[in-house]
DNA sequence: TCTGTCGTCATACGATCGGGTGATTTTGCG
DNA sequence: CGCAAAATCACCCGATCGTATGACGACAGA
């Protein structure tokens, strides 16, 4: 049974095309959001211009209060405006630790419930020990580090000790 | 048998902290920006409010141009629910860790012959996936994550997962 | 004093991982 | 074309990990 071709996809061996562990996003996504930002502010002019055409058209339609087209033209633009304002920062990005000396984000900690004694294994668990070798590092049983661990997992809502590590640093318990 | 009371480790802990904006698991935190958005909503109202008891004012004025007042109200409420929207959204943004834009090290994977394959494999364990995830990721057996993987902590040095993710960050391999 | 939390330890079981060996197919290149 | 590198897959086996359960002592606070 030779060549059965398994792989009706597209990602599989000789072209390693898309790959996610290299974030183009430098330059390139700038430059587009950038772009996407001006033709998004002239949209927006050309709306508001519109809508101030129509108003013109009140002339015409003098039959309603003043009110009435003065609060719909509020709630209307600020509408607007809040859209746009979620268009524009929603992919804002907060830099957090450009290179700082690492701050613990205790209140996490808390909210976790996350024990001392936990937080100092998940510290060992992100060195890359096993849990024989974060037991002998502090002089506790094999069992009880598993214990720790186990449970940290579970408070942390991951089960993977890689996951682990990983939100760890995002959530700034590691360093 | 008592513990025999070991580890005089501190392992750094007594820092301050650092607000960040609770992705996933929080519950507390969650409540309280709520709790904020409420008030803002409220404050919101009660302007927009006062705004259209200040458009009654315009029939004391009746000296210019409707377009004018509609104009008027347009760009001012277009700003304030600009304002509201950055407000309201700044807090849900994204924290991205900053280590620069990762440039990959080609020269590093090229010394250590650490093929395309193994190098996406690399980045999907540091992503916490397991064997099995990737293989399903990939299109491809576990058997033959489990190869790649092997031959990738051979060629890295390591001998555990986590270990060849960190090894992979420092020596700037993965992001 | 009682209660709750924390740390400790054990046992057991299933799942996953790491390492080894061998094999076949694909692919890029001279 | 032929070769070498890369990718794929399989099987095995021991080690490690994750989870569940139960238990015990220490200690702080009500």
């Amino acid at each position: 049974m030779p060549a059965p071709a398994p792989v009706p996809v597209p990602v599989a061996c000789g072209t390693q095309s898309l790959r996610s562990p290299t974030p183009g996003t430098g330059t390139g996504a700038g430059a587009g959001a950038g772009m996407k930002r001006i033709l998004l502010t002239g949209a927006a002019g050309g709306v508001l211009i519109a809508l101030l055409k129509l108003i013109e058209y009140k002339h015409f339609v003098q039959t309603y209060p003043a009110e009435l087209y003065g609060g719909l033209i509020a709630v209307l633009f600020t509408a607007i405006g809040i859209y746009f304002g979620l268009k524009l920062t929603r992919k804002e990005v907060v830099m957090v630790r450009d290179r700082g000396p690492f701050v613990l984000n205790q209140e996490k900690l808390k909210e976790l419930g996350i024990t001392p004694r936990e937080h100092e294994i998940l510290g060992l668990i992100a060195e890359g020990l096993s849990n024989r070798e974060i037991g002998e590092r502090l002089f506790v049983s094999e069992n009880t580090v598993k214990t720790h661990s186990s449970r940290l997992f579970d408070k942390m809502g991951v089960n993977r000790r890689v996951q682990a590590v990983q939100r760890g640093k995002d959530l700034g318990l590691i360093p």
